[in-house]
RNA sequence: CGGGGCGUAGCGCAGCCUGGUAGCGCACUCGGUUCGGGACCGAGGAGUCGGAGGUUCAAAUCCUCUCGCCCCGACCA
């Protein structure tokens, strides 16, 4: 198609809106992609909603290819869904809660496994009627705690969701893998940089599940992916590979209390004893939040114990202890607790129960805080029994771990993330509660065994970005650019206006989408308008290039190498063929 | 929810401390000169100073309350 400048809204600005702090925020802004309306909620101006669109397409397309089918079910959800299932109640304040008219009980669907779960159990009875694999493309709803990056975290946002449903478990894996391998083959099409990491299932249950990262600086997930095998995980879920156990020396030091005035930190004290961090516990007490044997919760503290120059993963000691939460302890618990100040926990003599990482157990003569404020203890061994811990993996992996899976010594290599993707394995966690039954072959009625499958899609859009820009403006890739060529003109008389027309009508022609800058304006200006809205292809007629019959053809991103600046003078009578070309790659 | 910051013209900001005619740049309108990387000159239009209440002869400015937005931390596509 084409889309003269002058007969749409395109409204790009100069200046940064203050509000925009990275950089597919900025760009998005100001090359009038989208606009704020509110806090996390923003409308998609022409151009943003030619790039959502286009990835809507990729996106359904591959879901058709793999076999799914699309529905659509509505955002305005009654309570009741949500109540057989408890998360009307477990879900909290992000669930976006409405009164109808009658006092009715509503909400604004943050997910949908509750509806298709029951879309499916009306419907489905038998085995023979599975698999099925239903997916929608639909605006969600989340009273994110705190929406950021524009549309990179909103709380109206656009998600394809999939359901998957099994006879069985061999069966809900084989839908897992077909989507993906669906899943690769979309963030590859749109031109997206990104890992497939291992990732903690949260509250949502079931033990399979992965994550697309899209990688980028600006991203909140922190990952670890080996340099040496396939290995990569969220830093949430990163195993860490287990410590090679050193021959124990022949003798250990004894027990020896020291007095470090006012060194609580590690750092501090690691200077003050002239020890390495790497041979102090770090210990850390954690308020545990358990369910008791009935509806009621229980809490205890419990010490956390890694190696001074290692991190706790909180989520590794939530599972660890199999707890609901886990939080740092107060200033007064840790008093309570140890009857010292904060700075000088440590797990000998201490009460309560101590969970140790397996890399702090094995270090020798440790130096850990003394429970009294102001003294640590050194030369504590864990191996002779010096005191009483259960060993468990509960620190937070980091760039230079070794391998967990192939065992490459330093392997771990960080990233920064974009959660572009996230696939489970639910198994019949909905299915069971919701009564969403089949029967087998042998007449016996089972639940359905099901997976989830989300791809956050106006997220896309600004990951896109993240990944394609530079100083000045958007290099979209070309499958999900708003338009495929800007075409500048820069005269408009009739001769110019003329062979703009014809070049545009025959790449139109061959299918090729054109933004033409028809506007009075400057050279200058119609450049940086280029550059900022970043369609792959540039294309300028001016009176120099009509005197050879002749059109300037430039790449938004060019192969590396050559010159930025470079451009090609192309016949007007071959620019239409050569430019689909280029488009079709 | 804890901490920090900001609401003044469409956008970016100054003015507030020390109350007294609301200002600058960009954008916009008109006229002219320009015309290959965000031109220049001249003239103009545009603001309930987020809202409510209070103090005062007088409030953008001081006080109280309120709404909105952004940023940093715990949650998630």
């Amino acid at each position: 198609m084409i889309q003269r400048f002058t007969k749409g809204l395109l409204p790009t600005v100069k200046e940064t809106p203050a509000d925009a702090t990275n950089a597919s925020h900025k760009l998005l802004l100001r090359g009038g992609f989208v606009r704020q309306v509110g806090a996390g909620i923003y409308n998609f101006l022409p151009l943003g909603l030619r790039v959502l669109r286009k990835i809507e397409n990729v996106v359904r397309q591959e879901m058709d290819r793999s076999g799914a089918q699309e529905v659509l079910m509505p955002a305005l959800l009654p309570a009741d869904y949500f109540r057989e299932t408890g998360r009307w109640d477990l879900y909290g304040d992000v669930l976006l809660r409405i009164k109808d008219r009658k006092g009715g009980d509503y909400h604004l669907g943050p997910t949908h496994e509750e509806i298709v779960t029951d879309m499916v159990r009306r419907e489905v009875k038998s085995y023979r009627q599975l698999p099925l694999n239903l997916y929608q493309i639909q605006t969600k709803f989340r009273d994110e705690p705190r929406p950021r990056g524009g549309i990179m975290r909103g709380r109206e946002f656009t998600m394809k969701d999939a359901y998957s449903f099994d006879v069985d478990e061999a069966g809900a894996v084989t839908s897992y893998e077909t989507m993906r391998e669906a899943y690769k083959r979309i963030f590859t099409r749109l031109g997206l940089t990104f890992r497939i990491v291992q990732a903690d299932s949260g509250a949502i249950g079931g033990k399979t599940s992965a994550e697309f990262q899209i990688l980028a600086d600006s991203g909140e997930d922190a990952i670890v992916a080996c340099t040496h095998c396939d290995y990569a995980a969220n830093v949430e879920a990163a195993e860490v590979a287990a410590p090679v156990a050193a021959a124990p020396p022949a003798t250990l030091e004894a027990i020896t209390k020291v007095h470090t005035p006012g060194k609580g930190g590690i750092a501090d004290v690691a200077a003050f004893l002239k020890r390495g961090a790497d041979q102090f516990v770090k210990s850390l007490l954690y308020v545990v939040v358990k369910a008791g044997p009935g509806a009621e919760k229980t809490t205890e503290v419990v010490m956390a114990c890694v190696r001074g120059d290692h991190e706790v993963n909180e989520i590794k000691l939530q599972n660890a202890l199999g707890a609901l939460e886990v939080h740092l302890a107060s200033e007064a618990d840790v008093w309570k607790a140890t009857s010292a100040k904060v700075g000088y926990a440590g797990p000998v003599g201490f009460a309560g129960k101590v969970v140790v990482d397996r890399h702090a157990a094995v270090i020798v003569d440790a130096v850990t805080g003394a429970n009294e404020t102001d003294h640590h203890v050194t030369g504590v061994n864990f191996s002779r029994g010096d005191y009483q811990a259960v060993i468990a993996d509960l620190r937070q992996a980091a760039e230079g771990d070794d391998c967990p899976k192939c065992g490459t010594k330093g392997g771990f290599k960080a990233y920064k993330g974009i959660e572009g993707g996230h696939i489970f394995i639910l198994g019949t966690h909905y299915s069971s509660k919701m009564k969403c039954h089949f029967v087998d072959e042998k007449g016996a009625e089972k639940p359905i065994v099901m997976g989830c499958y989300g791809i956050g899609v106006s997220r896309l859009v600004a990951s896109a970005v993240e990944q394609h820009h530079d100083a000045d403006g958007i290099r979209w890739p070309m499958a999900i650019a708003p338009y495929h060529v800007y075409l500048c003109t820069l005269a408009n008389d009739e001769a110019t206006t003329a062979a703009g027309q014809a070049l545009a009508s025959a790449l139109e022609a061959q299918g090729v989408d054109v933004l033409w800058d028809d506007r009075d304006e400057r050279p200058g200006v119609k450049f940086k308008d280029a550059d900022l809205i970043g369609c792959p292809i540039r294309v300028t007629i001016g009176k120099k290039t009509l005197d050879q019959q002749a059109c300037e053809l430039k790449l938004r991103n060019p192969a590396p190498g050559t010159d930025p600046k470079a451009f090609e003078l192309v016949p007007l009578a071959d620019a239409a063929t050569r430019i689909a070309g280029l488009v079709r790659g």
